[in-house]
DNA sequence: TCTGGGGTCCTAGGACCC
DNA sequence: TCTGGGGTCCTAGGACCC
């Protein structure tokens, strides 16, 4: 008995809720209303009403809607009203897994035995808007799938079943787009495949959904089969992965200098959140995008791992000096990913106090140089870094001495 | 309607290991 | 000198989600 709850355009519903004269107008949150380039991140049912939707430039909204209520976002407020909301929901169980700020799953599966799933997701949603003031639909279902295609089904303040014989009638006839897991890409393949809802995709056969679409498709397949056995994990959320920044420049931008203060302030915000999560990592990687909407990414994996703005800097800038070729960007990003927790890698932490503390940095510059241009497989399984010298006759892979000998 | 910023997962090829 | 079969790790790109 999985409970799906999705909060009710939640940044707008949080402004609500903390200034109450916003109650009932057209309004909406702005990445940032002065520039060119903000957008829509989430407005009021109000505003949907006179067509303003999430992803909608700000000075189209404007345009079409010129009452509209901007504001700026207050993610600290945000971030606050998620985690009260959490808790409300692990008043219940344990096993509470958020998925983003604004919603998660609960397994209710053990108090759905003594009481009714229906009144246990109303009492829910009830002390939800009587103690933050915030609107938030449920989805009840016998797996994830299904409970998030149900709490998708009313809004807003709406509670839906979705039970395993109701697959035909309710869920078969929407068309494939609709389904959690399929985008405009995967619906234009499928519609090659003359599939076109969800129903289509649950009787279609097999074997060509796994020879056109790979394993991706089965999966598919299986959920409009109403077939989902993935567990609610609360620890799902301490599994970060990678911790990355990028930004839309204010014009399309080929200044390097600038370029390079853009890349330090972007390696200080995730040396910053990576502190903040106590996360470091090896792997640091750049993107960008052209202003013709060419997205790039370029990584490297270094032998350490790396959660400091200088040494991410100066390794995403060698990346993108390695390949940049001038052309005009819209886009610049870092991220540090295969992110562990510090404390949990103390094997490593030898190798960081010789680094810091080095006499021979550079000789571990031109390690840290060589590696960005060659990838971490320059130096060869084994090396020791000693206290003095570094022992270059066994250091190199065959692959780059086979290439790179001479020089 | 030409589109921000935070992420995750998957695929495919190549190098490498035993 | 060329060959199986099992596997991991890394890089780049793409689809998708909120």
């Amino acid at each position: 008995m999985i409970f799906h709850i999705d909060m009710n355009s939640f940044y707008a519903s949080v402004e609500q809720s903390h200034d109450p004269t916003l109650k009932g107008k057209p309004i909406a949150i702005a990445g940032n209303p002065k520039e060119r380039r903000g957008i829509i991140v989430t407005c009021s049912y109000e505003a949907r009403a006179h067509g303003i939707y999430t992803t909608m430039q700000v000075f189209e909204a404007k345009r079409k809607f010129p009452e509209l209520i901007l504001l700026p976002p207050n993610f600290e407020r945000y971030r606050t009203a998620s985690k009260a909301m959490f808790e409300i929901l692990r008043s219940y169980t344990d096993l509470v897994e958020p998925v983003s700020i604004d919603e998660g799953y609960i397994d209710m599966t053990e108090l759905a035995q003594e009481r009714n799933a229906v009144s246990l997701a109303e009492e829910i949603q009830q002390r939800i808007l009587a103690e933050l003031d915030l609107p938030c639909s449920i989805g009840i279902a016998p797996n994830k799938f299904l409970a998030k295609t149900a709490s998708d089904m009313k809004k807003p303040m709406g509670i839906t079943i979705l039970r395993k014989r109701e697959i035909r009638e309710k869920l078969w006839p929407l068309p494939v787009i609709e389904m959690h897991g399929i985008g405009e890409s995967t619906a234009e393949k499928l519609k090659n495949l003359k599939i076109a809802t969800i129903g289509d995709l649950a009787l279609a056969n097999p074997g060509l959904i796994k020879e056109k679409m790979g394993k991706n498709g089965l999966r598919l397949q299986n959920r409009a089969n109403g077939i989902d056995d993935r567990a609610v994990d609360p620890e799902s959320i301490y599994d970060t992965k990678s911790v990355g920044t990028s930004t839309t420049l204010p014009i399309d931008e080929t200044d390097e200098e600038n370029l390079r203060v853009i890349f330090r302030n972007l390696s200080a915000k995730v040396a910053n959140r990576l502190e903040a999560k106590e996360l470091a990592g090896p792997t640091v990687s750049i993107q960008t995008r052209s202003s013709e909407w060419k997205n790039r990414t370029r990584s490297v994996t270094l032998r350490n791992t790396v959660w400091k703005a200088d040494d991410i800097f100066r390794n995403a800038w060698q990346l993108f000096i390695k390949n940049w070729n001038g052309e005009p960007l819209r886009l610049v990003g870092v991220t540090v990913s295969n992110v562990a927790a510090k404390e949990d890698m103390t094997e490593q932490l030898s190798i960081f106090n010789f680094q810091e503390h080095a006499k021979e940095e550079p000789i571990l510059n031109l390690i840290s140089q060589l590696e960005t241009k060659f990838g971490k497989n320059v130096l060869s399984k084994g090396v020791k870094l000693k206290k003095t010298s570094y022992d270059s006759k066994t250091s190199f892979s065959k692959d780059f001495l086979d290439d790179h000998e001479r020089k």
